[in-house]
DNA sequence: ACTAAAGGATGACAAATATCATATTTTAAA
DNA sequence: TTTAAAATATGATATTTGTCATCCTTTAGT
């Protein structure tokens, strides 16, 4: 069992605020697992136990629309924490999570954050703070949503994308998303969203090579998602 | 001044878990007074000393988006608070708010509120649940706006405005919202909205007279929201 | 290495939605 | 009350986006 107290990732969420022996504590209760590219790690509807810290790794928080098609509600990545909204309102998960690369993942048991939340004040103010923030970005996110052309859409994932998750070697983005994900995440038909990513790279805003994608005119991006 | 204690619209938010000293204390530092319909509240943007508790009447949280279109992100009502996101961030706030009907608020300063937190865990416990739900709400509304057509979108806000505000004697939605508020719920253009509302009218799913809105056939409506 | 399956690309077309113009009705202000 | 402004309504048209078909490319499994 490795130890919390050694954990960097713990310094990026609310967790950041317990003491040594909370650390210890927490050491002792949580399970390390590895999840693969593709796995569930809770289906949308699941009744947690627990909440889940990201040790690395991206995965994709999804809701399925009455449609039947897939929307992406939010990445989550290294350091942040997952379930904490479904915890507090202890409520099943509004929304399924799956790995998007291969990730390391730490349980929290309910139990074990429901102490801290007791008796640690600071920890239960930065976890409010969390979900706090990602009802801005929710917000944020509905608003281009209903006000943008898929385009405007598009070239602003993009570049957070670039911005969220950095770049390879080459400047290609370090995320590795499918066409079907990135129209999942911009809220359009798949085709569309290839149609636009052609169009993006005949402009010479972006290089495609296979699965990787460069961008080349971020000024262009910015100034089309605006 | 009037009692909070005598106040029940406290009963439906955080406000709940005070106490009769705690109320006494509340009654003692809130400012309560009216906004007239149209009635900014606060901008986008602003930076809030305090939450506000409404008493009576609704209001619309808005977001200007860059194409120059207000975005209404939720309506809030009776025994709701507002800014709490932006009190516990310590951020200005991210949406703006007006008045859709006159009003009566409560403005509770930020120093009282923190005080509240730091000592009755109940209330914070609330407090932190209330921004939960909201943050699922608002997930629940990007996945519509992101897969659901204009057309569904309007069915189910229709649905949305009865549900949740009822109507008047006469069956008519109680609340009076202009074309351009419809359509910057769903994110559309004023003229799409008019015309689905008349093909609604001429489907005889909805009947308008004027400003009132008349759902006469809610199974259809909700056979198209889905 | 071979093969099936999945993912990606593109054209043709249809449907949804936005935009612009204009008329009518309602509301608010002088 | 009169009048100007705002809101509502509708047609004509352009643009955006989705759907369906097909082909090409990559990936994964045997």
């Amino acid at each position: 069992m490795s130890k919390c107290e050694q954990c960097i990732v713990r310094e990026f969420s609310a967790l950041k605020a317990l003491n040594k022996d909370e650390l210890v504590k927490l050491a002792d209760c949580k399970t390390s697992y590895t999840v693969k590219k593709g796995d569930v790690i809770f289906d949308e509807g699941d009744n947690l136990d627990g909440i889940f810290c990201i040790k690395d790794g991206v995965c994709k928080l999804t809701k399925l629309s009455s449609n039947g098609k897939d929307q992406i509600v939010k990445l989550v990545t290294k350091g942040e924490l997952l379930g904490q909204r479904s915890l507090i309102s202890e409520e099943p998960t509004n929304l399924g999570a799956v790995a998007l690369e291969d990730m390391h993942v730490c349980f929290i048991p309910k139990s074990q954050v429901m102490e801290f939340f007791n008796v640690n004040n600071k920890f239960s103010l930065n976890m409010m703070k969390n979900v706090c923030h990602d009802l801005k970005e929710a917000d944020n996110v509905l608003v281009n949503l209903a006000q943008k052309s898929v385009k405007e859409r598009l070239a602003a994932t993009l570049l957070y994308l670039h911005d969220a998750f950095g770049v390879n070697e080459d400047d290609s983005l370090k995320i590795q998303l499918s066409r079907d994900e990135i129209s999942s995440i911009i809220g359009t038909a798949t085709e569309s969203c290839i149609r636009l990513l052609s169009d993006f790279n005949k402009s010479g805003w972006i290089e495609l090579s296979g699965k990787k994608i460069i961008l080349k005119d971020k000024a262009a991006l910015r100034k089309l998602a605006e």
